[in-house]
RNA sequence: CGGAGCGUGGCGCAGCAUGGUAGCGCACCUGCUUUGGGAGCAGGGGGUCGUCGGUUCGAAUCCGACCGCUCCGACCA
C-alpha cells in the first residue's frame, strides 16, 4: 500500500487528553481516534493489528478445540432477570428500550445468551463437552474509563463459554484453555504472568488473570521467582508465621500519652518504635455491625481477604466498607487514629501475623493515648485469627517462602471457573447416564482484543514511536523513499516493492512528497518492524539502506538482492512467534 | 457520586483579571526554491470562541444553567 493515498493520519504533538505511552502513541500514529468517552474509532492501521490479533487468538482457540459463533451485542433483558443479574449488575449495564418499550441491554459479557442457546440445543451428555466462543464488541458503562484503550468502555473482547457434564471434565476445559491464553500471550511476545485471582461479581469456584507486566497497569501483582507463585494482590496468600511467643517475656501493659500521635509514623515517632511492633486497629462497617480488624503496623488491609474472613467467622458481609469517622468516635469513644482492641465491645479479627508479636503498642480508644506492652489474649481476646493482610515485594511466598516479587500488570485475559451458577438458575441441564437432570458445569474466558493492542505498544516503544513485535505489525516493512522525483531511486522501490507484495510480505510504501526528517519521524512513530530507505546516494552505490526498529544500527544490501534477503528476514521473525 | 481542571479553525495553545467584534505555532491550499532526521521564502483559505439563557449600547471575556472531555478519589472487577 501506497502511504500517499493511505488514511494514516499522523501527529507531531500528544494529544491534550491522554495520560499513558499507549494512548498517545496510538493517537500520535494514527491507528485510533476517540468518538466520546471510553469509545474509539479504529482507523485502518489500527483494525489491522487488531484483526492480527485476533488471528492469533482464533488459531489458539480453534486449535484448543473451541468453535467460533457469533452473538448479538443486544439482548433481552428477560435473560438477565433470570439469572438475576439485571439487578445485581448495576449501572455499568447499558440498558434502553425498543419501539415496543420492551427493556435490552448492550452486552458486556455474554454468559446469559450462550447459556440460553445451549440449553435450548443440548439435552444429552453426549453432546458435551462443548465450548463456544465470539470475537465481539462489548459495552460497559465505565464509571471512570481511561487510558485510551486500556479501559474503554465500549471494546472488543473474545469471550469463550465450556459446558461439561461434571466439576472434573470442566477443570479440564479450564486447564485447556488456561494453557491456550499461555500460547497466545507468548505469540504475542508478551511478558506476562497468569496470577490466581479473585472471581468477583462472576463467581465461580477459581480464576487466573493474565498480566501483562507494565508499569502503567492498573492492577497490582506478585509473583515468586523460586517456586511460580503469582496472585493478583487482592487474592494473594501470605505465608502464615507460626513462630510462637514467649509468654515469660510478657511485660506489664502501660497507658502512655500520645499526644496528637494519629499516624503509625507519627506513634512510631513518638515513642521511638518501628512500624512492626505497633499493632493497628481498623473499624470496619460489614453490613449493620462494627468489626474491629488487627493488622501488624507496617501491613496494608486486603479487602477480599477480610471479607472473606469475616463470612468465615460467622459475621455478615455482604457491604463492607471502612467505618466513617463518626462511627469510630462512637465504637471505640476516641478520634481516629487511637484505636485499639483493648476493651472494645465487637467482634476481633486479627492477621495471622499479630499471633507471634508480644508486648506491642495500639490505640487506648481515647484521645491522644495509647497502650503499650500489649498482649492479645492477655490484654483482650482475638475472635478470629485470619490472613487478611495485602501481600507485597518482599512477603515470604505462601507456597516455598522465597521473597515474592511485586510488579503491576495490565490484565490482558481471564478465565473462570464457574461451576453451575448459570445452569442452574438458567436451567441449562442435560441427562445423564442414569437419565438424571444436572446442571451443566461451565467454564468462561475472556480476552481483552482492544486492550492487548494497548498492552503491547506499552511493552514496545521508544521515545520515537512504537515498536511492533513482527506477528501483530499492521505491516511487516515499511519502504520510505527519500528521492520521489528521482526516477532511478523510485523506480528501484517500485521494483522491491512489487517484488515484495509479490511473495505476500505486508508492505507499505511512504511515497509522500515530504521531507525526509518527517518521513523518517513517522517511520518510526507508526513504528512498523522493518524499514528500507530508497535515497539517491545508497542507489548511486547499487545499494538500499534495512534497519529494525528495535535497532540502532542499519545496514547497506545490495539493490539486487534486498528483496530477497527482506523476504527471508521476514520469515525468520515470523517464526519467533509461532 | 465527591474533589479539581479544561472547552477558542484539523491539532497544540494565547487572549478572559480590567467587556469594544479573535491571535500564535503546526497542519492545509498555490507558486518558487530545497532534499539522508519533522526544509525555506512569498501568497492564501478556514473559527456559531461547547450550548442555551441573562447582564450590557456592546460579551470569547461578567453571571446562571446545561453539555462534553481530562485528572484524583470512591465505586466496579
Amino acid at each position: 500500500m501506497r502511504l500517499s493515498r493511505m488514511f494514516v493520519p499522523t501527529r507531531k504533538e500528544d494529544p491534550a487528553d491522554a495520560e499513558v505511552v499507549s494512548h498517545k502513541l496510538l493517537v500520535r500514529g494514527g491507528y485510533i481516534r476517540q468518538l466520546a468517552r471510553g469509545i474509539y474509532d479504529y482507523l485502518p492501521m489500527g483494525w489491522r493489528s487488531i484483526r492480527k490479533i485476533e488471528a492469533v487468538i482464533r488459531e489458539e482457540m480453534d486449535r484448543s478445540g473451541a468453535q467460533e459463533v457469533m452473538l448479538p451485542a443486544v439482548q433481552p433483558a428477560k435473560l438477565w432477570k433470570e439469572s438475576d443479574r439485571w439487578d445485581a449488575y448495576g449501572p455499568e449495564l447499558l440498558r434502553f428500550t425498543d419501539r415496543k418499550d420492551g427493556e435490552f441491554c448492550f452486552g458486556p459479557t455474554h454468559e446469559e445468551v450462550i447459556t440460553d442457546l445451549v440449553r435450548g440445543e443440548i439435552k444429552s451428555y453426549k453432546q458435551l463437552p462443548l465450548n463456544l466462543y465470539q470475537i465481539q464488541t462489548k459495552f460497559r458503562d465505565e464509571i471512570r474509563p481511561r487510558f485510551g484503550l486500556m479501559r474503554g468502555r465500549e471494546f472488543i473482547m473474545k469471550d469463550a463459554y465450556s459446558f461439561d457434564t461434571n466439576l472434573e471434565a470442566a477443570k479440564e476445559s479450564y486447564d485447556q484453555m488456561f494453557a491456550a491464553y499461555q500460547r497466545i500471550c507468548d505469540r504475542l511476545g508478551f511478558e506476562y504472568r497468569a496470577v490466581e485471582a479473585d472471581t468477583g461479581n462472576i463467581g465461580g469456584s477459581h480464576s487466573h488473570e493474565f498480566q501483562v507486566l507494565a508499569d502503567t497497569g492498573e492492577d497490582q501483582i506478585v509473583s515468586c521467582p523460586e517456586c511460580g507463585y503469582a496472585a493478583n494482590v487482592e487474592k494473594a496468600r501470605t505465608r502464615r508465621d507460626d513462630t510462637d511467643r514467649t509468654e515469660d517475656d510478657f511485660v506489664a501493659m502501660e497507658t502512655v500519652d500520645t499526644p496528637n500521635a494519629r499516624t503509625i509514623q507519627e506513634v512510631c515517632d513518638f515513642l521511638d518504635r518501628s512500624a512492626d511492633e505497633l499493632v493497628k486497629t481498623l473499624i470496619y462497617r460489614a453490613d449493620d455491625t462494627h468489626v474491629a480488624l488487627l493488622l501488624r503496623g507496617d501491613h496494608g488491609a486486603n479487602e477480599v481477604k477480610v471479607g472473606d474472613a469475616l463470612r468465615e467467622a460467622g459475621i455478615e458481609a455482604d457491604d463492607l466498607r471502612l467505618a466513617t469517622d463518626d462511627e469510630i468516635k462512637e465504637v471505640t469513644g476516641a478520634p481516629v487514629g487511637f484505636s485499639g482492641p483493648v476493651g472494645l465491645e465487637i467482634p476481633v479479627v486479627a492477621d495471622h501475623s499479630i499471633r507471634s508479636m508480644s508486648n506491642f503498642v495500639v490505640g487506648a480508644n481515647e484521645a491522644d493515648a495509647h497502650h503499650v506492652n500489649v498482649n492479645w489474649d492477655r490484654d483482650f481476646e482475638v475472635d478470629a485469627f485470619a490472613d487478611v493482610r495485602e501481600a507485597r515485594a518482599g512477603d515470604a511466598c505462601a507456597e516455598c517462602g522465597t521473597p515474592l516479587e511485586s510488579h503491576r500488570g495490565i490484565e490482558v485475559g481471564h478465565v473462570f471457573l464457574l461451576g453451575d451458577k448459570y445452569s442452574t438458575s438458567m436451567e441449562a441441564l442435560f441427562l445423564d447416564e442414569d437419565g438424571k437432570h444436572r446442571p451443566m458445569q461451565m467454564g468462561c474466558y475472556g480476552i481483552g482484543v482492544s486492550r492487548i493492542l494497548a498492552a503491547v505498544v506499552e511493552q514496545n516503544h521508544d521515545d520515537d514511536g512504537i515498536i511492533w513485535p513482527m506477528p501483530i505489525a499492521p505491516y511487516q516493512v515499511h519502504i520510505t523513499v527519500l528521492h520521489i522525483d528521482n526516477d532511478e531511486v523510485m523506480d528501484a522501490a517500485e521494483s522491491v516493492y512489487d517484488r515484495l507484495v509479490d511473495a505476500g510480505v505486508e508492505v507499505v510504501m511512504d511515497d509522500r512528497d515530504a521531507g525526509f526528517g518527517a518521513k523518517f519521524a513517522d517511520a518510526d512513530l507508526i513504528g512498523i518492524p522493518l524499514r528500507l530507505v530508497f535515497g539517491a546516494r545508497g542507489i548511486s552505490n547499487g545499494n538500499v539502506e534495512m534497519k529494525w526498529r528495535h535497532e540502532s544500527d542499519s545496514q547497506d544490501l545490495p539493490l539486487d538482492d534486498a528483496a530477497d534477503e527482506v523476504i527471508r528476514q521476514v520469515d525468520e521473525a515470523m517464526k519467533d512467534f509461532r
